[in-house]
RNA sequence: GGCCCCGUCGUCUAGCGGUUAGGACUCUGGGUUUUCAUCCCAGCAAUCACCGGUUCGAAUCCGGUCGGGGUCACCA
């Protein structure tokens, strides 16, 4: 049997659509299942629309993603060249053999396939047979009248030339199937199996649209989705696992893959089981690789030590990486307390105690200062949740934080006895201290 | 509008003639807990779009209806 290959076709848009990966995905991960080669190739035929600098921005993408390709015009191949707009003269030649078979023929300087009227029909490998009547397949535009191929045209001569053996895509393209299975008749070569998955919608049900829909993938690199969860996010659309699994990395999913448990009905593209599946994730990086990464989503200048020590304590609290910085607002910058900051009738009492017991602690670690605060708590009778928040507050400001125990120890002794005094002058006007 | 594709909880899905229609996310309640979160339990939620067949038996097979989507370019 001949060896397996497919390929991916984006156009250089500027971005990588999210389409584009879940594609990407399918390809790949046949590709790859079946030991066959992944071939990608940009499809840049429309001249009008060339964009400066948007080739690299699709090979960031998919390699943040860890969607490796064996071909393309970055990395050349056998099959070269993988940009269509380099084979010019060929489609123009291929284009005119068609004519002089009488297959086309020239029109207001463009050359149009003649409808060969006839029904056509193909097995899709996710959807079964397809039939459409011959009265869909009229006379069409291949190649334009500037000399550059029309996308039906150069796509069809490539696959033949690239020896592409599936040709997975979005069912977007299902009806533009007959006619390049009506190309490739004229070109005298059999059509590759084709496999059409369903296209990612929106919550209306729309086919995701550029205007109104976040498709451009650096918008999750930004927001702060991992690209471990937004790959198995996308494979979990349409496709399952076999044994139901929900959380797998992308190499499982090429393990697992196949065309078969591919559904046919559109995904709605929430998601809000991104942002969970993204938290499984988090929670599984280890802090060093998690303080490295959190480092360019935070604008405050800081350092990786820093970011190392704090890990731990947001790892739990955060499903993207671009919410850590407002858990950490209050490390870096102090807290303007008054007296309405505080919501226990005893706060005053909290911090005049826990000011006694912290000062007196000689080795400020996590150990001295539980136990100090709990001893404080028992012997004066203190309620211990209304006693943490009034510390919370205290030193933070706000009533949301990561443990304040912990959090007390990375900021150092200094400054929570600074933050607890600063605190405790609020009370002073109210409750002045006691005479005799 | 023509043609084509699709139709199981709000969302992602399992299911491939006999199941109390299962799981995940979201949401709700409870437990653990110094807040939040994590974690652990429990719960709400699909008359399998609808109507007819076929069959002893249908979410599963067939037909129709309705609904949704895609496509009909010298865009890809």
């Amino acid at each position: 049997m001949a060896k397996i290959r497919v390929r991916i076709a984006p156009s250089p848009t500027g971005y990588v659509h999210v389409g584009n990966v879940y594609g990407a995905l399918f390809n790949y991960a046949f590709a790859r299942k079946n030991d066959g080669d992944f071939v990608l190739r940009l499809d840049d035929t429309d001249q009008k629309r060339h964009i400066e600098g948007a080739e690299e921005v699709l090979y960031a993408g998919l390699e943040w993603l860890g969607i490796e390709w064996d071909e393309g015009p970055d990395k050349g191949g056998p099959f070269g060249p993988y940009k269509p707009s380099e084979k010019k003269e060929k489609y123009n030649k291929i284009a005119k053999d068609l004519v002089v078979k009488d297959l086309a023929y020239v029109e207001d300087g463009a050359i149009k396939l003649k409808s060969p009227g006839k029904d056509f029909s193909w097995n899709d490998a996710i959807r079964g047979d397809i039939t459409f009547p011959a009265s869909e397949v009229k006379d069409f535009v291949i190649l334009k009248s500037d000399g550059f191929p029309v996308y039906h045209f150069n796509s069809v001569v490539d696959d033949i030339e690239m020896q592409i053996s599936h040709v997975i895509r979005g069912e977007e393209h299902i009806s533009n199937t007959p006619r390049q299975l009506a190309l490739f008749e004229a070109l005298g070569a059999a059509p590759p199996m084709f496999a059409h998955f369903p296209t990612l919608r929106n919550a209306d049900h729309k086919k995701l649209s550029k205007r109104r829909d976040p498709v451009d993938l650096r918008l999750y690199r930004e927001a702060g989705y991992l690209p471990e969860a937004l790959v198995n996010f996308l494979c979990l659309l349409g496709w399952s696992h076999p044994e139901g699994k929900e959380v797998f990395s992308l190499d499982e999913f090429v393990e697992k893959f196949s065309l078969e448990r591919v559904r046919k009905a559109g995904p709605v593209f929430d998601t809000k089981k991104l942002d969970w599946l993204n938290g499984v994730y988090i929670r599984q990086l280890d802090n060093n690789k998690m303080a490295k990464l959190l480092n360019s989503y935070i604008a405050q200048e800081t350092t990786i030590e820093f970011l190392e020590s704090v890990v731990p304590l947001i790892k739990e609290r955060i499903n993207k990486l671009s919410e850590a910085e407002s858990l950490l607002t209050f490390f870096w910058t102090r807290p303007v307390t008054e007296r309405g900051t505080f919501e226990s009738e005893s706060a005053g009492n909290h911090i005049a105690e826990a000011l006694i017991v912290l000062r007196r602690i000689p080795e400020w670690n996590l150990d001295e200062v539980n136990t100090s605060l709990s001893k404080a708590i028992k012997e004066n009778g203190f309620k211990t949740g209304d006693f943490y928040m009034t510390l919370r507050l205290a030193i933070s400001g706000v009533k949301i934080t990561p443990p304040i125990n912990e959090s007390m120890i990375i900021l150092g002794k200094d400054e929570v006895l600074f933050r607890l005094e600063e605190a405790q002058k609020t009370f002073v006007d109210i409750e002045p201290p006691e005479i005799g």
